[in-house]
RNA sequence: CGGGGCGUGGCGCAGUCCGGCUAGCGCGCUUGGUUCGGGACCAAGAGGCCGGGGGUUCGAAUCCCCCCGCCCCGACCA
């Protein structure tokens, strides 16, 4: 394309209201602008480089048997209720005039669809899948495309007869993810993850290391093991059993309220001191014991106490229900409450906690003695320098960015909307599901994060909007404007995608700097200086390495570079 | 939803505390000329309900009240 009639609108200056490099890049190489939070038109750069990822999405999907649909992003209303997502908080944007809603996923109307037409084990299995607009009712928009309330995703979902099926298409698109990431030129990794609202047995994200993530990891570079902080262990030892076991005894602790003034007050180590932690899990009352400073992690408790909202228990209630403050907690005679306790306490003695009366603790409590448990979870929140669950070895802690999810669903969606078929038995059974998911424009946002330095992106040739920018150093220059023409027309005929900056209205210099910012892979410098030669320069976006070309060259060089394939990961 | 910041030509900002001439600066834009390989120069221009509403005042971008929007931190995150 010229670049003098298409729109491609630079920013020289940063827009104030873009914090990380892709949000800034974004935006200055005229990929998308911004319509309100969390919502974002992309304008005919951004649009192609997203296409480059969708059809690539496109080709693994149909590898491995994908049938491409596009479902309607207009839901009715009652779908959503059928299968109880309706008010999930956060999830759904509605419309005023309709009842009807905008759609966050599509599991409903895959299932709807399913529950007319799939029949018989015969019909199995199926992978339907699509390339959409999704709308979410994000409580706040952040970080550019990286969390919006309108975004475009790749979701696709899987429909088998069995349990093994569905291991199967979880599989292949474990698989296709790692094809698609890798041709995306991506440095990802994959961790076991937490299913959350979706439901079902087993999850696993796709992360992009960075600073600006959201999403906080657990990975062992030894062993590879790597997990949201949401379900991630360590290989830390319980805290066991000490020789004597003296009879409960009361003490006075005033002014203590944390774990660290407790363990200061009596100048021993946190070791054997139990937090108790209180929580509302719908209106049962639940206080959770941990080792320690352990923080609890909120993720491991909801997955522990099943169904139902979970929530910090607020001061007034606490004091109502145990006559005493936050720092004063503990379990033994604690009536009304449901107690769990951290794994790392299990069957553990001598433990010092609250007494439930303000400025008092206990000594010597033995939990299979004094205490009524309703038994020991993984509670706790997994910390940097802990030792791996598999291999010992220090496990870090660090941000990411999730580029992709997959879940094994199983039969919710299915039973809440009937959709059954015939086994070879001829008994009714629910359709067993998956579904699976990427976000396109984080694909965008991740390799820009990933790719890029002072100047500008630095697209790889996968995503790059366009292979090739040629550069006429001056239009007002006879020689020039013909071969860089000349070059343009012989690129576009070989199908090389291929921009033309063929400006008169501006000088070299903004075209050097708005090429590295566009940051496409390969430059060619048509100018009076190597034209007495026969030559043009090629410039390397990545390396910024420059070499001499003979004009008569340039196209065979360029299908050659460009048809080098990038290193699997 | 809690905390913080911001809202002034297309973009980046100053001016706001302490009210006062015609609301400034840089970039961009238009026209003419000179330049022409790393964001050129000269000259002349265009472009503003100072986020919105209400109030105080002789007078409000500036003070007071209400509302809206955007960004950041937290809560939340299919």
């Amino acid at each position: 394309m010229r670049f003098s009639k298409t729109f491609i609108p630079t920013l020289k200056e940063i827009p104030s209201d873009a914090s990380i490099p892709s949000h800034q890049l974004m935006l200055r190489a005229g990929l998308m602008r911004q319509l309100t939070a969390g919502v974002y038109a992309y304008l005919p750069l951004g649009y192609r480089a997203m296409l480059k990822a969708a059809q690539i999405l496109r080709e693994e999907m149909n590898a491995i048997g994908g049938q491409e649909f596009h479902f309607p992003a207009l839901n009715p209303e009652s779908l959503w209720i059928q299968t109880n997502r309706r008010h999930i908080p956060n999830l759904i944007l509605s419309i005023k005039e309709r009842d009807l809603v905008l759609a966050p996923t599509h599991e409903e109307v895959v299932g709807w669809i399913a529950s007319m037409h799939i029949q018989s084990y015969k019909d199995l299995p199926q992978i339907w899948y699509q390339i959409q607009t999704k709308f979410r009712n994000e409580p706040r928009p952040r970080s550019g495309v990286l969390r919006g309330r309108q975004f475009i995703m790749k979701d696709s979902y899987s429909l088998d007869a069995t349990w093994e099926g569905l291991d199967e298409r979880y599989q292949m698109h474990a698989e296709a993810y790692r094809r698609v990431f890798t041709r995306c030129g991506l440095d990802f990794f994959v961790v076991g993850a937490s299913s959350g609202a979706m439901g079902g047995s087993g999850s696993q994200e796709f992360m992009v290391d960075s600073e600006n993530g959201e999403d906080t990891v657990a990975r062992c570079k030894q062993c590879g093991y790597a997990a949201n902080l949401e379900v991630a262990t360590s290989g830390l030892k319980g805290i066991g059993r000490i020789g004597e076991n003296k009879p409960v005894e009361e003490f006075s602790t005033p002014n203590v309220r944390t774990i660290d003034e407790l363990a200061a007050f009596l100048k021993t180590s946190d070791e054997r001191l139990a937090k108790s932690v209180v929580y509302r899990h719908g209106d049962t009352p639940v206080l959770i014991l941990l080792a320690g400073n352990d923080q609890l992690n909120e993720s491991k408790l909801t997955a522990a106490l099943g169904e139902g909202p979970v929530r910090p228990m607020d001061a007034g209630d606490l004091r109502n229900l145990t006559g005493a403050d936050g720092g004063s907690i503990g379990p033994v005679g604690l009536k009304g409450f449901r107690i769990v306790a951290d794994k790392r306490l299990e069957g553990a003695n001598g433990l010092i906690s609250g007494a439930n009366r303000n400025d008092r603790h206990l000594k010597n409590i033995d939990l299979t003695r004094d205490v009524r448990l309703d038994g020991y979870f993984d509670l706790r929140t997994v910390a940097s320098g802990e030792p791996c669950p598999q291999c010992e070895a220090p496990l870090t802690v660090t941000n990411a960015i999730e580029i992709g999810h997959i879940f094994k669903l199983g039969t919710k969606y299915s039973e809440a909307l009937g959709a059954t078929f015939l086994d070879e038995n001829g008994r009714t059974q629910p359709i067993i599901m998956g579904s699976y998911g990427i976000g396109i424009e984080r694909i965008i946002a991740c390799h820009i994060e990933q790719s890029h330095d002072e100047h500008g992106i630095i697209w790889n040739k996968a995503l790059a909007p366009f292979a090739v920018h040629i550069i006429a150093a001056s239009m007002n220059n006879k020689e020039t404007v013909l071969t860089a023409n000349q070059l343009y027309r012989a690129f576009s005929e070989a199908g090389i995608e291929t921009l033309f900056d063929d400006r008169s209205s501006v000088t070299a210099g903004v075209k050097f700097k708005d090429a590295d910012l566009l940051g496409m892979p390969f430059q060619i410098i048509v100018g009076e200086r190597g034209l007495r030669e026969k030559k043009v320069e090629m410039k390397r976006r990545a390396t910024g390495e420059r070499t001499q070309v003979p004009v008569d060259d340039v196209l065979m060089t360029l299908k050659s570079l460009l048809a080098e394939k990038p290193a699997l990961s």
